[in-house]
DNA sequence: GCATTTGCCTAATCATATTAGGCAGCTTAC
DNA sequence: GTAAGCTGCCTAATATGATTAGGCAAATGC
């Protein structure tokens, strides 16, 4: 029989476009063996198991994600280095809604350590290099830009803002304007 | 044989339980089954399958958590209510994981216009009866709200946050300061 | 060209989801 | 109080997915 030509890195693409189009959590070893038209137990000679399969396609995602995110914020400071950043999340789990759902795995702390994880911490914090704050506000205010993005993105992609008027672009906007102003006046205990 | 007493009611309550102590993700029939000493099919004649246990949990969770954050509200205003709000929603997630991840379960239109999801939008625009914002600005700070609670909290609970000082508390009320005067200053545009 | 490695296969086992049909226990009507 | 019937849980069966052990053929190294 001819080789299918298996490779870890292959498997974890595949499965990478398989989750953005039938969704993170119908990706299995099963679906992504008939992909390639081989059988389900010819995988495992390529991925430990199926929680590793997933953590890959997580991992791939954060990489990418943090590729994105740095391009868009390159030769950008302050409101425009905050909107791009924004703008390149909020993009990214549109397209890539298998991917960003993927993004969200929880990793064992090895695995995180060694994710793109890190990258993501230390482009937030350059976005806050325009803004004047010092630590521990800056990381507070890190942490708060973490916690809009991922959950506005989250609730947009659930569909918790779908029913109701004024439209989701005009709220994102506004809200990168009040993100933007809140940073320039951060309270003081 | 006597019989177990299971009713839909009671088997949601205990997958709730069961998501609580295992992860949402792990609760199965099967589980659910074994922890009422009964065999699988048994459940099929008190849930339609396994989506239909999984929402039911997810609507006990959204209709708990609301009732929750209905008592913290109850006579407070400005960024008394903001807090109480936050914290009930923290609180929330921090004693009923597996609750919260149900919670998030994507529900269908109708299961979802049937649910306690109202009654959270309500409760996050009469925390902004306090600040002085009128539509569509109102619109846009309780979609704000919302994803700033949301991804805090999930943010947290995946330990996004654990493994750098300052302590997640310190950032949380820093937060709820920020968010506060954010609204009492809300940016025209 | 042969030996070895390696890749995919067959075969088997186990867990979960789900449906069909059966029998016992509870309820109700007399 | 007992027969009729409904209901609730059971047995049995099928399907899908995860996973492991062991085999044969194809690519590779010499």
């Amino acid at each position: 029989m001819a080789r299918a030509g298996l490779t870890a890195e292959r498997l974890t693409r595949a499965g990478a476009e398989l989750a953005d189009e039938v969704g993170f959590d119908k990706v299995t070893v099963s679906a992504l063996a008939r992909r390639f038209g081989v059988k389900d137990a010819s995988l495992y000679s390529h991925l430990k198991n199926s929680q590793d399969l997933k953590t890959r396609i997580a991992l791939l995602a954060l990489a990418e994600l943090a590729d994105r995110v740095a391009a868009a914020l390159a030769g950008r400071a302050g409101k425009d280095a905050l909107a791009a950043f924004a703008n390149a999340y909020r993009d990214y789990a549109r397209e890539h809604p298998g991917r960003y759902a993927a993004a969200q795995l929880r990793l064992d702390p090895e695995t995180a350590a060694a994710s793109a994880g890190g990258r993501h911490a230390q482009m937030t914090r350059a976005i806050l290099r325009g803004y004047d704050l010092t630590e521990p506000d800056q990381t507070h205010a890190v942490r708060l830009l973490g916690s809009v993005f991922h959950g506005y993105v989250s609730l947009e992609m659930a569909g918790s803002f779908s029913h109701s008027a004024p439209d989701t672009q005009e709220t994102w906007s506004r809200i990168l304007d009040a993100l933007d102003a809140l940073l320039r006046n951060w309270p003081r205990p």
